[in-house]
DNA sequence: GTCATACTAGACTAATTTAGTCTGATATTG
DNA sequence: CAATATCAGACTAAATTAGTCTAGTATGAC
């Protein structure tokens, strides 16, 4: 399966709400609104984006999180890798410190890295941009103007992963 | 991490034994043997290779496994999905029918559909041949006769992944 | 300066998923 | 028919993941 934790697909339902915002102050309980998302696990989301600093959060009194940069820039490999920690689709990579440590170590690790680069570079190359482009959310709307929010997340919600 | 589970590393255990003795019958006591897997777990594991086509079974007294096809002719994405079902990297495409009936479709199914192509072509050229090839395995002994199973096996069993 | 707001951090519990075991059935050989 | 092996699925246990809770820290408004 393969499949990306549940995590994971908050965290980019998160920032499709904040890169709708574009560079606006987001609070957590306004982002739990857009998304249904219970705040506490914004909370811990957007914690480990602000640590791999995809996003950036501002405390006290009107406080709240907005992009680090533009959602081009923005790629579906730095979002994984903050949630899950590096991506590598062996249980060679992962876990305990040298775990190919035998004789001749992970006799498969070569033949595996080839897969993990091709997924690798395809996932550098799929930006937040690209998720949430308006064009490919509502194709039916034609060109949609950029300062009508409202629409657009009521869209997002609704279009939740999984 | 995106790790593959358990099972899938086994089976690929499983097949290297197979790979490495031919077209002979081997038992799965056999197989229990040289991969220091329990026995049970490994009928586990056999059976959906059996089910998928990769292996063939004949029961009875002196029954046992081989590969259906040569390993060249055995991918990684073959036994992946004998094991864990379809190479898919987002929840969009398991689990339930019809998950993406929202209005607009899942807003990033297209996108992500990209990511599963590059992985599934990579997996789809990974073959069984390229993970088991005794020169990768050894390259400090150089040509390796073919008959030569025991000290091949004995090398596959203490490089289990993980 | 104090109070309200909002992020930060990590421990803890619950839910889900995965791994492994057990029981019994079916098939084949000699 | 007895011995050997696979086949099938239910069941239990272990590990992982998700979600909650409590307490702490920073900031701005009044």
């Amino acid at each position: 399966m393969l499949r990306l934790n549940r995590m994971t697909d908050y965290a980019i339902l998160v920032l499709a709400v904040l890169a709708a915002r574009r560079s606006e102050l987001v609070a957590s309980a306004m982002i739990a609104h857009h998304t249904q998302l219970n705040q506490t696990t914004i909370a811990k989301i957007a914690k480990e984006l602000v640590r791999a600093g995809i996003i950036v959060a501002e405390r006290g009194a009107n406080g709240g999180y907005r992009l680090a940069r533009a959602p081009a820039a923005i790629t579906a490999a730095q979002v994984i890798e903050a949630i899950e920690g590096p991506i590598a689709l062996t249980a060679c990579v992962e876990g305990v410190a040298d775990p190919c440590e035998t004789r001749h170590g992970c006799f498969m690790s070569g033949n595996w890295n080839e897969v993990n680069e091709a997924l690798r570079s395809a996932l550098d190359n799929l930006t937040l941009e690209k998720l949430c482009d308006p064009e490919m959310l509502f194709p039916e709307m034609g060109q949609m103007a950029t300062t009508d929010y409202e629409q657009k997340e009521a869209g997002i919600q609704s279009q939740r992963l999984s």
